[in-house]
DNA sequence: CGCCGATTTGAGCAAACTCAAGCAGCGTGG
DNA sequence: CCACGCTGCTTGAGTTTGCTCAAATCGGCG
């Protein structure tokens, strides 16, 4: 606990957080890991060495209990940053969902984070304050919402981040849907085949696709 | 976003995050706030000025749906710190549970941050893992876990974070409780009616109060 | 073409919810 | 000092949403 505020002090800190600056040309720092589908990241337990950034593919980090019950407490897109952790010991559980590739930072790697002007420490700081943010929306939804409006607020939410407006790729399964949204995998799937009956959403015979018919009921839905 | 990391790197903002120091002399710095019990400490859509640690009492912080469900998301006892937002705009609400006095401070004072060896900044940066940390384990309360073992786990929690071991005064409602677990009240109160029957728990007389008999019953129930 | 894992669908069940009373603690006022 | 009424809590009865268990279907792939 180390962290010192002496250049700009600390109110811009709790300012707009800033969409996260990404350079296209693959120039970031950090070191770039390989993973394949199903592949286990980091497990709970494991002691915390790195953090990362999803560069291509998509990421689900978790938490279990000892019976088995999983709560997935997100899916990490690209651009995302996640693996920060408070302690030494890693909390949750992370693995890709498809072929991903992540930048790798030591979390105490000063010249990775001090380079640019320290355009990744403010990318870290960012990524803290949007992970409290997605957290207080989640126990939301996960505290008071019916699994109609779980589902709507999940496939806005994806299709906000993923920019793939109208139509979206899932890179999960519904087993892994269902443990984000905490509901049973059947659950899940009827809930999209009444919201496909309604003509809220159509559901390709490729079953990880979902267009978004009627935008409108689900941002009804969404509260 | 123009934290800077420039002293001490950042490395060590991510190793354990150690307990609050808190000035026992109420010499802290902040502008010392009294609020009654029930009274509003700001409400979504306001404007960000402050940040805030408890000094004594309790507060509740929550989100509304628009057709007025809530979810309280946490509850914060004297030495908590809360009230940090990324944004200008409050996303949650925040109002004192009984009479409680805070230590606001200006989210941008810098005369109040670097005071002490920059101790407040530490606390604040503590405070945001912190509560990221209890995010997570609340959305695995709110996704996976029974009535039975939602209130389990917040007895537990709230002894540990109160420290009066075996005794706790509640300073909220069952209505709050529920808000907060997920819960309707009338779950709450049975939960706990069937707690004391299995001699878990007592509840005396005056409601706020319960009393843990059998803990390791509890963290059974904890998973 | 046929297998295999993932998804969907069906039937019945159960945990938690809703609606509705009843009760207890506490402050107020007669 | 006690009755009254208010608020918060508990309890009961019946309903509902989402779960469990089971089977059918689908899409991908060898």
């Amino acid at each position: 606990m180390q962290l010192a505020l002496a250049t700009a002090g600390l109110g811009p800190v709790f300012e707009a957080a800033p969409a996260l600056r990404s350079r296209q040309d693959g120039t970031d720092a950090g070191t770039r890991r390989r993973f394949e589908a199903g592949e286990e990241i980091y497990a709970e337990g494991d002691r915390v060495v790195h953090f990362y950034k999803v560069v291509s593919g998509a990421v689900r980090t978790y938490r279990l209990l000892s019976d088995g019950r999983r709560q997935i407490d997100g899916f990490h897109l690209p651009g995302d940053i996640f693996g920060l952790e408070a302690g030494a010991e890693r909390r949750t559980g992370a693995d890709a969902l498809t072929g991903t590739t992540l930048a790798a930072f030591r979390r105490g790697d000063r010249e990775a984070l001090t380079g640019g002007a320290g355009a990744l420490a403010q990318e870290v700081v960012a990524a803290m304050l949007r992970a409290l943010e997605r957290a207080q929306d989640h126990m939301m939804l996960l505290g008071r919402k019916s699994a109609r409006e779980r589902v709507a607020s999940f496939l806005l939410g994806l299709a906000e981040r993923a920019g793939t407006d109208g139509a979206i790729a899932l890179p999960m399964s519904r087993t892994d849907i269902a443990d984000h949204l905490g509901l049973t995998i059947e659950s899940v799937s009827r809930t999209l085949t009444r919201l496909e009956r309604d003509g809220v959403i159509a559901l390709p015979a490729h079953r990880r696709t979902v267009l978004l018919r009627d935008k409108a009921a689900l941002r009804r839905l969404n509260a």
